[in-house]
DNA sequence: GTGGTCTAGACCACC
DNA sequence: GTGGTCTAGACCACG
């Protein structure tokens, strides 16, 4: 299973659905054609409300990420890589651009901002080494 | 007036005034023994119901930021100076962390992540020039 | 319903909810993981606004007493009870001190107060029986 | 000075005030016929608000502890030793019976409550040899 | 269904 | 004047 969700995370849980699912996706771990897994099945692995589910697959086909494929399920359209890639990168810049303006407007220097990122990184390099991407 | 706050920013209202109140003390802008502007006054230059004020006010008095002085006003504790500014690195810290650890997680390598973070540091810099900071 | 409250009491009604839902979790009345009266059922039943319950359970909440389970409820955290008993004899145990103390410093002497001490004790004695208590 | 208030205890200054006044009279520290301090006397000795030492004067005239000496202050009337004493033992037996009685209602049994009493009496024991009581 | 936020306004205690 | 409590009711997000 490509999912995980944290319910103590702030973030809905249908929204960490919907970018996960996203993610797969412009990571080519799902690819056009191929079907989500239905909504009880997922609901039934998470251990969650299927009704958070339905959410979320309701928002990816509102998104035209996904297509309902009637008795079937939702199948991932052509188009669908390319799109989520591009979202990932607007999504991730968007959010790295208010943390860092958060981080000047609260009153700290270029310098003590830098430090505080440098830092993170710093940390997180050495957890992720390895990753692939196809940007 | 040291407090600005926007009513169409997801965060809530009474939240962004704990925390501006936190970040004036961190800066030394509010010094210990100094009272807060008084609830009214506060809500009346805001434009918003004297509860929500409260509500942040009351906040900062369970978190011992600020104490009561009875029929007097709310003033600065002695201790909550070094207390906010060591409040306000954690809270940036995690918010950094968060942030980044999602763009390595959502399947982008070091080398892409870093290249997001270095454009948009480059863009805040030049915004928030003369900031000063304690820290 | 583990809960009463008076609301001529001069205790403000709030208050009283948030102690006596913190006693009844160090009595093992309501355990780990389960669910507090939603916020409209006990203000039904308690005959107050919601408003009311809700700012106790909000202070319950920023006392890490209980963690909100998003559209389910607000449920007891692990920790709670060993944490709800040791709040529980350092509060009585101040509050015995205090007034103890009082009783000395307005000039009594130590058999004067013990006295008074004893006699309370006696006739509270007769009113309890049967309390049964972890500690 | 026989007075000492302290304002983050919760109870209200001028209560505080009332109290002492009661306890000094009870004590015969200030006996019938004596004046107490002016109210901008005491005000000034305690750094409090003139208003509040005003507000107690007030009340221990409506309770007819002190008189009205016009244009010389306010006198201990002749009745007033006795009167304090028994309020004194009043009050402190029902804040006795109160702390008790609440300690009982929290949950705890009679043992658990008579070793908290125990510990308290015997720590303020040591503090307080050599009170003297009159009565 | 759940809790959270915000507004509006009354009333009280303290200084 | 100060903050605190409580009520009443609208609106939103989440499951």
């Amino acid at each position: 299973m490509f999912i995980r969700v944290d319910s103590s995370n702030g973030v809905p849980v249908y929204e960490q659905i919907v970018r996960q699912v996203k993610f797969a996706i412009a990571d080519g771990v799902v690819a056009a054609g191929d079907l989500l897994p239905s909504v009880r099945e997922l609901a039934r692995e998470l251990a969650i409300n299927p009704n958070t589910v339905a959410r979320a697959y309701r928002d990816l086909q509102s998104q035209e990420i996904v297509e309902l494929a009637s008795g079937i399920g939702l199948s991932v359209r052509s188009g669908a890589k390319r799109e989520c890639q591009t979202q990932r990168r607007r999504l991730l810049q968007m959010r790295i651009g208010n943390v860092l303006e958060e981080a000047f407007q609260s009153g700290l220097d270029a310098a003590s901002v830098r430090r505080l990122v440098d830092a993170e990184l710093a940390r997180l390099d050495k957890q992720f080494v390895g990753n692939s991407s196809d940007e």
